[in-house]
RNA sequence: GGAGAGAUGGCUGAGUGGUCGAAAGCAACGGUUUGCUAAAUCGUCGUACGUGUCACAGCGUACCGCGGGUUCGAAUCCCGCUCUCUCCGCCA
């Protein structure tokens, strides 16, 4: 949630962002609920206040005189009224709480303008596109992706969206894993692994929920979500805590498989890896103070450029527009992949600005020794990196014209050998 | 799954209906003193929201695991839930 402060008292800048953002949030409405919220409670704690004294008042009195008797029939009455007015103010509560959820995080200045992916900047591409080669083809036509792959056996076990990575695809799969999270390691960052069940508390706090319930998959005894990214547990790691400013800033990444319902998301880029319902992915988490969270995104970024780098695949990195942007983002960089058995990018990375927008929700806080105030922690997350897409790019760039599939240096250690044979 | 015990401020821990936001101790912070270290001594020492201020201050309200109830009044009584610990059973 962003700061209610400058909710009251900006709250054009606050509309400029959400047009910018192309979210249909009705501030107005929202600005309303609160002043009335506001009124309510200062009413709310009047009455409570004269109740307060009169009860102290009342401590005074020999139990069972006359004044005392006069006194208990006159709260009575206090007493009732505040009982309505408090249960008044607590469905104010509510919907003022819905209201205030709802206004997403703004944009930073340097955000372009947009309302889809067209507004998209390319910031940056690296590598040399291949050119396409008749033997290149999309993973899923490969013949012998089977050997690899079970989409099949995957469906019949458990729905469709649900792969068998099988030998040297389940091989490569956890190569992958295991680099990601090695290069994470030497570059600092420290591991962690997560649960994989949150909470509604925790769901909540990262926005899962209670806008995208739809997204997680949840159970049915336990009230329970599969978390559809790392980013979830891991952010929770530290809800509710008032972190020593000296521990900041804190560099997390964690491991986990990442459950997507995807519900309505038909038809387009679905076939083969390009999108399941389950995948695995390496998620680095950032906490630091405010002043330095923007330098922190472009090394962010930087750092998940360097594995893609590493393995020697084609990409561009984008600044989204405000219109493509996520709701709990101030700004945002995607990493794409070049496919070129597709002919597509593929999105392998989302490096991301909260600001103190999830902070402010999970009450992750830091004691300022300027200040001596408590502040709000900025949080980024990024993925260092999503497996299937960029098990994907590497079966199609890699692709021989023999059929084989070379792979880069990076992986022949984790691997035991340099290259997929195709039978 | 069965039986029992418990949940109070950063920590330890008092408090069983009425100036309790909450004793005491520890830790922390600021000052004084002692030749250093150590000790002694005085003071400060929760969070959130509302109000107010340029900003402090101030004022008000709430918060003793969470949610309800009883009462003029609840940390204290009643009900439900969650979590933790101990013992037994089961299990990777």
């Amino acid at each position: 949630m962003i700061d209610l402060k400058l909710l009251r008292e900006c709250p054009d800048d606050v509309r400029a962002g959400i047009a910018k953002k192309r979210n249909d949030c009705d501030l107005d409405t929202v600005l309303a609920v609160d002043e009335e919220r506001r009124k309510l409670i200062a009413e709310v704690e009047t009455l409570r206040s004269r109740q307060k004294a009169a009860n102290i008042e009342m401590a005074g009195l020999p139990k069972g005189s006359p004044e005392f008797l006069e006194k208990v029939k006159e709260l009575k009455i206090v007493s009732a009224e505040i009982k309505e007015q408090d249960s008044k103010l607590k469905e104010l509560d509510l919907a003022w709480n819905e209201h205030y959820l709802s206004v997403p995080n703004l944009p930073d200045a340097s955000v372009p303008e947009g309302s889809d992916e067209s507004g998209n900047v390319e910031i940056k591409q690296w590598g040399d596109i291949p050119e396409k080669q008749s033997y290149h083809i999309p993973h899923y036509e490969l013949d012998w992706l089977d050997r690899i792959l079970d989409f099949k056996r995957g469906t019949k076990v458990t729905g469709a969206g649900f792969p068998f990575f099988v030998g040297d695809g389940a091989r490569l799969a956890r190569s992958l894993v295991s680099f990601f999270l090695d290069q994470a390691n030497e570059a600092g960052i420290q591991e962690v692994a997560v649960p994989y069940f949150v909470n509604a508390a925790s769901a909540t706090a990262t926005g899962q929920l209670p806008d995208k319930e739809g997204q997680m998959y949840q159970t049915v005894e336990d009230e329970l979500y599969a978390i559809p990214t790392a980013e979830v547990p891991l952010t929770n790691f530290l809800r509710d805590e008032i972190l020593p400013e000296s521990d900041l800033p804190i560099y997390r990444c964690a491991y986990s498989a990442c459950f997507r319902r995807e519900a309505g998301s038909y038809g387009k880029d679905v076939r083969g890896l390009n999108r399941v319902h389950q995948f695995d992915k390496v998620e680095i988490l950032k906490w630091v103070k405010p002043e330095t969270s923007f330098e922190e995104l472009e090394s962010l970024r930087e750092y998940a450029e360097s594995l893609l780098q590493a393995l020697g695949l084609p990409y561009r990195a984008l600044l989204m527009c405000g219109g493509d942007m996520g709701f709990s983002q101030t700004k945002q960089y995607d990493l794409e992949v070049w496919a070129v058995g597709q002919q597509k990018w593929l999105e392998v990375s989302s490096c991301s600005n909260f600001e103190s927008f999830q902070s402010r929700r999970a009450r992750i806080r830091y004691r300022d020794s300027e200040t001596g105030k408590n502040e709000f922690v900025h949080t980024l997350n990024g993925s260092g990196l999503a497996v299937p897409r960029v098990f994907v790019a590497l079966l199609e760039n890699g692709l021989q014209a023999d059929g084989s599939v070379k792979l880069p240096e990076a992986l022949h250690s984790y691997m035991g050998k340099d290259r997929i044979d195709c039978s």
